[in-house]
DNA sequence: CGTGAGATCGCCT
DNA sequence: GGCGATCTCACGT
């Protein structure tokens, strides 16, 4: 049930991120703040590849200033707004300049329970974390924390030392090119409670 | 458990 | 001006 994890150094995650998305599974991530700390498990993400390769990347056409993280350094925070709500969490992938990123979709908390609870009101425990916007309200990670070292305080990010069993199946919530079949870079561990209830489509690899 | 609608605003064409 | 890498609640099964 729990993995056996290990902090890495950042060039673990500066690989193409339809490769780094699955190793994440199972990783650890922790957010400290004055209140207290919450760490998740990760059960589910999404890789997005960079310029011009991914229509379904926030940086398929060039930099901007929302996306600018993702041209950065490897292991760091890209946050976006979206839906004028909801904020979700990536990790950056790859080298400089390639502008990739894994979107961190479900997990569920392993430490520092009370307060995410705390911060999700009435959601369920299997909820707290279970989707990408939910994610980061219970990990108390706001839009302002884009661009932090995900390898530094206030945040440590800790992978498994031997890669989890997955399945992968279509993007969620990407439409036209980028989305279906052609770009299968969803990636979950098959039967975790914090995968998100959207969908299921599967191929599975071991 | 599944579907459907409304919320709400920044980003980029 | 259109549309999101979404969530919650309501309601039917």
């Amino acid at each position: 049930m729990s993995t056996d994890v290990a902090v890495v150094g950042r060039e673990f995650f500066a690989r193409d991120p339809v490769e780094l998305a699955p190793l994440l599974l199972g990783s650890v991530l922790a957010h400290d703040t004055d209140d207290g700390r919450v760490a998740v498990r990760i059960s589910e993400v999404e890789a997005y590849r960079g310029v011009g390769e991914d229509p379904g990347s926030h940086a398929f056409r060039g930099m901007t200033p929302r996306n600018a993280v993702m041209f950065g350094e490897a292991a760091h925070l890209y946050a976006y707004f979206t839906y004028g709500m909801h904020t979700c969490l990536n990790v950056v992938a790859g080298r400089r300049g390639e502008s990739a990123g894994v979107l961190l979709r479900g997990a569920t908390v392993v430490d520092g329970l009370e307060l995410a609870r705390r911060r999700r009101p009435g959601a369920s425990d299997r909820d707290l974390a279970r989707g990408p916007a939910r994610l980061s309200i219970a990990l108390g990670v706001p839009l302002s924390a884009g661009g932090s070292d995900l390898l530094a305080p206030p945040f440590s990010l800790a992978v498994p030392r031997e890669p989890v069993g997955f399945e992968s199946g279509p993007r969620t919530g990407v439409s036209g090119a980028g989305g279906g079949a052609s770009f299968p870079w969803r990636f979950w561990i098959p039967g975790d409670p914090g995968v998100s209830p959207y969908r299921r489509h599967a191929r599975s690899h071991e």
